[in-house]
DNA sequence: GTGGCGATGTATCGTAGCGATACATCGGGC
DNA sequence: GCCCGATGTATCGCTACGATACATCGCCAC
């Protein structure tokens, strides 16, 4: 997961180390705590291995004219390379049972604007028939509840189940406008008005 | 956390491995995936070798009278000792940075029935803390949103700022309960009507 | 009666990711 | 002149996961 998160990141701007994890902490921060750098450091150097990033040293600041955003003191930047493009596509696109997972689904769904619109919407009903999976195993805990639950715990279902509803019908909704081909964020269904180019984007 | 939750089933009565894993799926599928054999099994030899629990031949079936529960094809039966059950109870009453995470948080709450009243209302406030801490850095990000993230990103800040603000409240909720002295599950507050003995159970 | 199959049951291996920690530099306030 | 907090790189020990292997049991179809 982290492969993938890291990749997607340097695909936009190359960075160092310490901004990287800010940035994954704020692109990710609604699904997980906060990448540790006993992750982030491994996972870097594996990556250079593999040869889908590369390590510069850092310029302290090549161009006074325009302040380098993220390079202040400078150390090691690192670049994704056109292999690692390539394979960030490729992760991008491969579904396995972890893509359905919180922390999968999360990655995958933090780089929509990169993935096609079969995949996401592969994804998404991937997802929501997992949470309705969970959503059934708490129901049936419930429901056998009086034999051995005790009320704390009993709570604790039902809060779960209120989070799955929840976030089923949240599925459902971005299931239907990727359905109409709009993104999140454009306004309701007032009408067949202007859908704005195609939804599928390339960079690169 | 595993040596906590394990230890709290234990205490409740000895099992098998294979049936820890299905309590454990139970009392905790409401916050986490699924126990894996690859963390419950190294989990329990180490729990032997600190002598809080000890292994049994499991019995084929000792008493016909009697058909043990969990016991069917028997091979190892688990059951704690008496160190143990106070290693239990002082992990129980341990409260770390880790005590208000997702995990930390739910597998305190599932044993919170065994847990002083004291310590329950300090592990909600603590978790509401925690939360309202990551409402706020969410709804930082979704302010500086145009900056840099895209709708899909954003839909995600959105989505987890409403599981948030909606944990809050729950917990503002479970939080009264607790300082009226009532439990989840009793009616809502119709007057002050025999609450029912003390809410501290100390079995064992 | 036997063959297969799904549930029960124990166990290990490789790997991902976390939390604590160490250390170094930079900018600024006192 | 000095300390402190933000920036920055890096490792170590540990927890836990996911895949896998293997064996037994009860049951139903053939």
């Amino acid at each position: 997961m982290l492969e993938l998160a890291i990749l997607g990141l340097l695909h936009e701007s190359p960075m160092h180390g310490y901004e990287l994890r800010k940035q994954l902490n704020t692109k990710l921060g609604a699904i997980r705590a906060a990448i540790s750098y006993g992750s982030l450091y491994p996972t870097l150097r594996r990556l250079q291995t593999d040869g889908w990033i590369t390590e510069e040293p850092g310029a302290e600041s090549t161009d006074p004219g325009v302040p380098p955003l993220t390079t202040r003191r400078g150390r090691v930047v690192y670049k994704i390379t056109a292999e690692g493009k390539e394979r960030f596509q490729t992760l991008l696109a491969e579904l396995g049972p972890e893509t359905f997972e919180d922390a999968g689904f999360g990655v995958h769904f933090a780089f929509f604007a990169r993935t096609d619109a079969d995949t996401r919407l592969r994804i998404l009903e991937g997802r929501r028939r997992r949470i309705e999976e969970r959503r059934e195993g708490m129901r049936q805990a419930i429901s056998r509840a009086a034999e051995r639950l005790d009320a704390y715990t009993l709570e604790l279902q039902r809060h779960g189940l209120d989070a799955c509803e929840r976030e089923v019908r949240w599925l459902e909704e971005l299931i239907a406008t990727e359905r109409s081909g709009r993104q999140p964020g454009d306004g309701p269904p007032t009408g067949p008005a202007a859908p704005a180019a195609g939804s599928t984007r390339h960079p690169g």
